[in-house]
RNA sequence: GCCGAUGUAGCUCAGGGGUAGAGUGCUUCCUUGGUAAGGAAGAGGUCACGGGUUCAAAUCCCGUCAUUGGCUCCA
């Protein structure tokens, strides 16, 4: 480099200011440069919008954004890292081991490691952790170096690792880097933290078999989850999060407070409601088809099979074959029925049995209809993934040009019935066509495309932040979902609202329009639940037990002082009941803290304590679920006051 | 379906080749009480199911079923 002209770069800093720094550059130069106290805490840094490690030099004008701790990215890169370190300790105690990927995810690392003829058990991660922390104590600098296609395949042909070998075979020569720390070396395009050291606290969670490459013809790798921190407070706070969400678990809740419960009887995923858990999916049921009839919604109610000749014409018959509960047979030859795997098929008979005019449409038919998938068995989780579940569902059916609008009053409906739940934290995501493999769906490319038009419109104009996923579609149409976390942070899918420009096509469905011409109506399908078991489900997670006032299966309980006031008691459960408030009399022969703490641990909204002064003013004294005592009150008062509550809570702003 | 873990009283779990344990719940009795556990007694189990090893199996081995953590799928 010449001494008169010293290059320099300009680097752009997340706040808008512009340094100029001497060509060479590092991102770790510039957290120097700012403070020590960053320097030791930066992790990586996005350069141009890209993730780099900090000791790649920066070769011309960019903009910079250090990573830490703090930023979704820096913590890929450290546990991106971790899980380097996890493989070092891996091939340092059980040598000649094969490795698969190993990537960050949400919520730390995995790695997916042939052990060959090795024995490996979950008992070994302790060993594991120990010698990872080793590891790190050594400080050992992350490596990268660009490696020819022929030497990296070189590498891992005398290593003997065929899965490197195949991530290899498919790289491009010149893009290909290795990255070293300490005696581990790896496949890997980056970034890194720039020394193990950064690593202090480890916890591996969970072994489970992962298929290479996640296709089951494959052979199965031993999958281990770890997660890192570089604090260890941060583990011990992470370690007490998972506690608190396993008490928030809707099986460990619905057992607990007796929501419903499985059957070895009655078989695998087949949930039974309990009486509790039957009055909270009702009150569910009613608010929404309260809701439905102000939109326009009509009820109807189908049988839970349909024959052969349903599904065939559906194309259900040829899909769900195999993977399915079997056909039912009947004494007549020939004769097959099939349980029904959704709805739709019978709402596209009803809508037939009539021809219909274009004055008609939209014509919305819903139905609390129970379907049943044979989903395999190791799918199968609590309510959220079972073998028959309602759906609340409907089917719009609807002219072409209306399509929009149909889409975006579900839309608010779907809002609506979140907001009332208190469900603020939803992510929304709409799913088309893979563009460049459009043989997977079925129909027309103009519909598609109209429809995906439609949808995307739609969710603008109701401001949704959507994202939008490319060969996500379903095979009959696309589709726009609405997904909600769990208490362990698993995203499911809970609303949906899916274009189906197919099953009116195999239908054949109808209507005149103004030009007294057939024309084929477009059908929307569309359930803001999702299933009423899922959203149970989630609703259960969302508020730990705690259900808003109006779903409480049990409102309030009575609980006398002593059964000198059961008939007292009675009086008041008689009142309570008249105006609709459910609950129950505790009239066990225990002292009143004995009923409040019971009370309490099933999560009752209100109680209500009577002895001799209540029963002498005609009042209750009034103690609220987490909060304690209220004070007491005439019978009356709260009664108003609970039905206020109830109000408030139901009728939402229903904008 | 595949890989790993688990299966003991209604529930939560301890134990472990030689008479089956605790807490809680349940039943009965005493107690009649004022805002998160009153006291006592009692009933409850083919230790998931089926095979095997052994003088002896709840315990060790194999298989089945179910639950559970994952892997592909989906509401």
């Amino acid at each position: 480099m010449s001494q008169v002209d010293i290059e320099k770069v300009k680097i752009t800093l997340p706040d808008g200011s512009v340094r100029e720094y001497p060509k060479g550059i590092t991102a770790m130069d510039i957290a120097l440069g700012i403070s020590e106290g960053l320097a030791r805490n930066v992790l990586s840094a996005k350069i141009n919008g890209e993730v780099w490690d900090l000791s790649r030099e920066i070769p011309a004008d960019a903009t910079v954004q250090l990573l830490t701790w703090n930023d979704k990215e820096g913590k890929a890169t450290f546990w991106h890292s971790s899980a380097h370190l996890m493989a070092e300790a891996l091939e340092y105690l059980y040598p000649g081991i094969k490795f698969g990927i190993g990537p960050p995810i949400d919520q730390g690392f995995y790695y997916d490691v042939d052990f060959g003829d090795m024995e490996f058990s979950g008992e070994k991660l302790g060993e594991i952790e120990d010698k990872m922390i080793e590891l790190a104590r050594e400080k050992n600098e992350y490596y990268r170096q660009g490696i020819s296609k022929q030497e990296a395949l070189q590498y891992f042909k005398e290593k003997g690792d065929e899965y490197k070998l195949a991530l290899i075979e498919d790289l491009e020569d010149g893009s290909i880097t290795f990255y070293r720390q300490g005696n581990f070396t790896d496949l890997c395009k980056g970034p890194h933290i720039p020394h193990t050291g950064f690593i202090k606290a480890v916890k591996l969670t969970n072994v489970a078999g992962a298929y290479w490459r996640g296709d089951e013809k494959n052979k199965q790798l031993t999958r281990i989850y770890g997660i890192t921190f570089p604090k260890q407070k941060e583990l011990k706070e992470y370690l007490h999060l998972v506690e608190e969400a396993k008490k928030r678990d809707h099986r460990k809740l619905g057992k607990e407070l007796e929501l419903f419960a499985f059957s070895e009887k009655v078989g695998m995923g087949l949930p039974l409601w309990l009486p509790k858990g039957a009055v909270l999916r009702e009150r569910l049921e009613n608010f929404l088809k309260k809701a439905q009839q102000k939109a326009g919604y009509q009820p109807v109610v189908s049988p839970h099979i349909g024959g052969k000749d349903l599904y065939v014409t559906s194309g259900h018959y040829e899909k769900y074959g195999q993977d399915s509960f079997q056909p039912i047979h009947t004494p007549n030859e020939n004769e097959e029925f099939l349980l029904k795997p959704m709805n739709c098929p019978h709402h596209c008979e009803i809508y037939k049995v009539r021809p219909r005019s274009y004055k008609e449409l939209p014509i919305r038919l819903a139905e609390f209809g129970t379907v049943y998938r044979y989903e395999q068995s190791g799918e199968l989780h609590g309510l959220t993934r079972v073998r028959g579940f309602t759906q609340d569902d409907a089917h719009i059916f609807c002219r072409p040009d209306q399509v929009k609008e149909e889409f975006k009053k579900v839309i608010d409906l779907v809002l609506y019935v979140f907001r009332s739940l208190s469900f603020e934290d939803f992510t929304t995501q709409i799913s088309l066509r893979d563009p460049n493999d459009k043989s997977k769906y079925i129909g027309e490319d103009s519909a598609w495309e109209q429809a995906e038009k439609d949808i995307q419109e739609a969710a603008a104009e109701k401001g949704l932040d959507t994202i939008t996923e490319l060969g996500e579609a379903a095979f009959y149409g696309p589709k726009l979902d609405f997904m909600v976390k769990d208490a362990l942070g698993r995203s499911w899918q809970l609303g949906t609202i899916q274009v189906d420009y197919q099953l009116p096509e195999r239908f054949q469905l109808e209507y005149i329009g103004a030009d007294n011409q057939r024309h084929r109506p477009v059908m929307i399908h569309r359930a803001p639940f999702g299933s009423m078991e899922r959203f149970v489900a989630v609703l259960i997670e969302h508020c730990a037990g705690n259900f808003p006032l109006w779903l409480s299966p049990e409102q309030v309980a009575v609980l006398p002082i002593s059964e000198k006031y059961a008939n007292y008691a009675q009086q008041v459960f008689e009142a309570l009941e008249q105006h609709d408030i459910t609950g129950f009399i505790d009239h066990r022969d225990e002292k009143i803290g004995r009923k409040i703490r019971d009370a309490e641990i099933k999560k009752v909204p209100f109680m209500l304590i009577v002895g001799e002064k209540e029963q002498e003013e005609n009042k209750v004294s009034v103690r609220k679920h987490g909060e304690g005592d209220q004070g007491s009150f005439l019978l009356k008062e709260f009664m108003n006051h609970f039905n206020e509550q109830v109000e408030n809570q139901t009728r939402v702003k229903a904008g």
